[in-house]
RNA sequence: CGGGGCGUGGCGCAGCCUGGUAGCGCGCGUGUUUUGGGUACACGAGGCCGCCGGUUCGAGUCCGGCCGCCCCGACCA
């Protein structure tokens, strides 16, 4: 992508609506505009990271087996009425009306659909378990939408749900998802930890929530910091194991993790290596049982004949929450520094002579050498413009092309993380770390 | 929803108390300059002063109503 060519609206000054640093920096780098109290527009470069946050999410769900499917925004208040939550679930549900004068509303979370989508084609215990889930717009009518994306209305969120016959099955579910989910963060670049959660109004009694560490968290977390070393990626556990899965829950939730509302400090004090942070909560998975299930009349016939009703779990990752929590996580003085996982784009081409045939060719080399996964800054402004917005931007790397190395040969690299510098031959730019 | 604050060119703000036809910095355009960390100078474009109504010869400024946005708290992926 060409940065003249692209919006990508920088700003020098910050934004006065904007107070906590992801807020401002994802203004200041054109990631989003704001459209209305807590709904956002996302900006071509936001967009990249929010794609990239949503495909990672999606292959580790894809890889404990659950299918992916897509379910509409709008839903229709009978849906709601059966489960009685139409009425309980408060102002905080849009609700709104078709020209039929039918109400509908704007879904917050999709458990009623699933179900009634479950209900209406699943009727023997030979398909089960099955895990589902989508990652689509809700919409919650906050209050007070604050930080950003982090505290929207509308929000782009992946939940999941199981079906298992049985409690035993369900638990089996709920484990194959907490392994996705700390690979999931693993993958994002930040260090989560599950910690045992209220099951909020939802309902149920098995719940986690996921935290991640990031000192402009919103709450207090207290962790035994073995969490900080424990590895998911690979192929340690299987989630075809039940062995594997049951030793890694244990592992998960033995060790002491708890936020204010949950702290201990006797068992704290048992804790031999102490950590004490600051945390946000990106994602959240339940196992509810039959709350849906049984008044929605979702039943299959067992292997005797006789109706089972299914027990079910819900599982959820705040996607465009995950984007400001990322930054909160990852940033400093200049701007943002994106995991390399997420980046928009793996390098930003600087150019600081745009119009010299050198520099311009080198840089038009360079370019099609990384096939889309640079951005090229092409813009006639002066070096400082562009080395200010590289690292606003956060580009893991940067290239820089100037007239006096391009002469030599040479372009000079930076790792956006550290800020460590080196120089390099033109051609070696790519191998080292396309 | 309780408490507080703010709406003035794209962004950040002044002007409002003490009405007289809108200003500063950044950004934007043109030219010169500069040429590896937001260069300097000159010229220029750009504003139903959130909306509606009222007071007045005259309203960004005073009065009333409405709308929007932000912050603290209670609440949440």
């Amino acid at each position: 992508m060409r940065l003249s060519r692209t919006l990508a609206p920088t700003l020098k000054e910050t934004p006065a609506e904007a107070q906590i640093v992801s807020h401002r920096l994802m203004l200041r780098a054109g990631l989003v505009r704001q459209t209305a109290a807590g709904i956002y527009a996302w900006l071509p470069m936001g967009f990249r990271v929010l794609q990239n946050i949503a495909r990672i999410v999606r292959e580790e769900q894809d890889a404990v087996g659950a299918q992916e499917m897509l379910m509409p925004t709008i839903q229709p208040a009978e849906l709601w009425r059966t489960s009685g939550r139409y009425d309980a679930y408060g102002p905080e549900m849009l609700r709104i009306r078709d020209r039929h004068e039918r109400d509908m509303l704007f879904g917050p979370t999709n458990e009623e659909m699933i179900t009634d989508i479950f209900r209406q084609s699943v009727k023997s215990y030979r398909e089960l378990p099955q895990m589902l889930y989508h990652i689509q717009w809700k919409f919650r009518d906050e209050v007070r939408p604050r930080f950003g994306v982090m505290r929207g209305r509308e929000f782009l969120m992946k939940d999941a749900y199981s079906f298992d016959l049985d409690y035993p099955g369900a638990v089996i579910s709920y484990r194959k998802m907490m392994l996705a989910y700390m690979r999931t963060f693993q993958r994002l670049g930040v260090k989560a930890i599950p910690m045992e959660a209220e099951s909020g109004p939802i309902g149920g009694n098995l719940s986690h929530e996921f935290i991640i560490l990031a000192a402009t968290g919103e709450s207090e977390v207290w962790y035994d910091a073995g969490f900080e070393r424990m590895d998911f990626s690979g192929s340690a556990v299987s989630h075809q194991s039940e062995a594997d899965l049951e030793r890694f829950f244990a592992e998960m939730t033995t060790p002491y993790a708890a936020t204010d509302e949950k702290h201990d400090p006797a068992a704290w004090d048992k804790v031999s290596d102490q950590r004490q942070g600051r945390g946000i909560e990106v994602g959240h998975i339940f196992y509810f049982g039959t709350k849906y299930s049984a008044p929605m009349g979702l039943s299959v016939a067992g292997r005797d004949g006789i109706p089972v009703v299914p027990h079910m779990g819900s599982y959820g990752i705040g996607v465009s929450r995950l984007v400001g929590a990322l930054i909160e996580a990852h940033h400093d003085a200049a701007g943002i520094v994106w995991p390399e996982s997420v980046a928009p784009f793996r390098a930003a081409i600087l150019n600081l002579k745009v119009g010299d045939p050198l520099c311009d060719r080198v840089c038009e080399d360079l370019y099609a050498r990384f096939a889309g996964a640079a951005l090229y800054d092409d813009r006639e402004d002066r070096a400082g413009v562009k080395f200010a917005d590289a690292d606003l931007m956060g580009h893991p790397w940067q290239i820089v092309v100037g007239p006096r190395g391009a002469a030599a040969g040479v372009v000079e690299l930076k790792r956006r993380a550290t800020g460590e510098k080196l120089e390099l031959p033109i051609d070696a730019v790519h191998a080292r770390i396309g």
